[in-house]
DNA sequence: AATGAATGAGCTTTCATTCAT
DNA sequence: AATGAATGAAAGCTCATTCAT
């Protein structure tokens, strides 16, 4: 498998985003992937081993450019508090989401069975850089969280939750602020202030 | 397409819904369905006018079964505070988690064309009901949500990502507790506990 | 394979008669015809081997009857001239076309496979019928023909071509007149009547 | 449906004439006759929409080569008289039974459905082009016959009903001469040749 | 005798994969 | 390297036939 021509690569790569996020798994034709990438259908066997691989590299390079901008962004912002770090997080999950929503469509369909060892992978990263910054900010008593690797899980839960059966036509601000709400301060009515 | 004998239905959808939460849609033979269920494949036909519509009876009585222990649950305890009903329906629904992980399982896998109607449309009941849930709380004074209608389909979506992406071998009890823990209080840190 | 009801084994071939006629063979679905009989898809089987046996017994029963016919219908006319006796079998023929198309139309898909012996003989005895007919006239110096087995089929088979494919709304009057001239005199004119 | 191979396509078209001349329909599996083609199966798929269109383009083609036959003939003896040219039809009709049996045989075997739309045509075409050959022969005062379009789709009847059901080992030429012995002065004996 | 639910062999069809060009 | 015609394994589905009731 030498990748001779990078663009070329891409350019499947793309199409195939495009029709994966679009249907299911099997109801996408490797035809029908060729003809949208505009090559023939024996160079997607150049470029991937079969559909199943095509499918987990889309995936896999999918998210890892997602945890690659997440990282560059915390990166950048290593001093500010934990909640505005969280913040940054659920940010560029939801601009993530609305940017790319096929392939945020692509993650709900991977399935759990042990082919998919590449993406639980790429998961696992996301969820504990998650889980380090709430770890963090426990660590410096802004958070408390008995469970921050479950907490972790929830975040991009909620962002799913959201695209998937939100109301339509939501704003991406409204979006944010509302998971941060949620997960900052919860649903429940505080007393008032003690004086 | 009559239904003749429908605990020979009921024996079909078990047996699909074991294979179908076990792999993908499309590894699933129906010959595999029929030896599970131990008919013959002609008697499949009978009784569902084939895969794809099996598959969503499959899903849609599943829900349909959730929603329906759901609401007599709430309807029995209707005088409670908002935050114990809130309780309930994740309880319920961590439950159902445990007990049918499969159809948990399954909810994951439907797509979100339009052939899925009759699901999204169960989806909608279930959001529904919680979002009633919440917004009664909100009338009482007991929640403070400015958009009752995003958190409720937050909800099944914490347990999803629990169940599905969550540290293995946890207790219900705990997942119950910090699902409410989230929703109720979030996790910044409270001022110091008032004088 | 005794027949309890010979009523009901009319009625199923009455039924099996206007399906056979109206689709091909493979289209036919023997839960039509049971349909269409008003009986059980089993009690097919009490009076029937089969789909096959069904069919060929139509097929045999419906020749049967058409050949009966002509041989009373030429009992009683034993002493006319040939061309009269020819006359009698055309139209008797062209009735039936036109009573029975069902029936007629059926003729036509039988298979000159092997399996249809039994199809075959009846066809036989038509021919011979109509062969004797011709050579009759032959012996008494009424007609001229060097191969009246050959004409014999000739004769069933000019009017299963007007049926199938003639004209529509053609009289039965016209159509017998023109097989007759056709079949006695042909098409060529005659030179002026001598002398 | 492109078809990148013409030859191949013919090479299918063949082994399925066989088949289907061979055996009914429904008992033709495309098995064999990709196995007859040597071709695969899924090849015959390339080529044609399925089992129904191999079988109609079969019987399209065939009758298309056998009207373009006739036609380049009549086209070569236009000056002739009438009963020559019809000599030449049925000459030609006869000569095409006995090369391509199949065919012929597969001609009847078409059913007389709505599907049947471009066989129907295809027919008519043939039918016409005899019906004009008898009108010519009237117009010039050759031919006698009321009924020039009834007595064209006799012709092919008669062909078929000598091919079918007539005497085994016939010749050709006996056969030839005996249809338009028929067709053009009947069986019945002529008054004493004039004086 | 009559039924129709159940069956499963066997069909048509699809499509990931191969390979000659 | 790139192609797309060819392939055939494997799938979904049908329906003649059986048999318990």
């Amino acid at each position: 498998m030498r990748h001779p021509d990078p663009q070329k690569r891409q350019q499947i790569l793309d199409a195939a985003g495009r029709l994966f996020a679009a249907g299911r798994y099997d109801r996408i034709k490797l035809d029908d992937v060729a003809a949208e990438a505009g090559v023939g259908k024996g160079t997607l066997y150049i470029y991937f081993h079969g559909k199943e691989d095509l499918y987990f590299c889309l995936i896999h390079e999918a998210s890892a450019a997602l945890i690659e901008r997440l990282r560059e962004q915390l990166a950048r912002d290593e001093a500010t508090p934990a909640a505005a770090r969280l913040r940054l997080i659920v940010q560029e999950l939801v601009e993530f989401a609305f940017a790319y929503p096929q392939v945020y469509e692509l993650f709900r369909t991977v399935g759990v069975g042990k082919d998919d060892a590449r993406w639980r992978e790429k998961y696992a990263e996301l969820s504990e850089l998650i889980r380090q910054t709430i770890a963090d900010g426990v660590a410096c008593g802004e958070f408390a969280d008995p469970h921050p690797e479950l907490t972790a899980v929830f975040v991009p839960g909620l962002v799913r939750s959201a695209s998937l059966f939100g109301p339509g036509g939501i704003q991406k601000e409204t979006l944010v602020n509302h998971i941060l709400d949620i997960l900052l301060r919860g649903i429940k009515k505080r007393g008032e202030a003690p004086r």
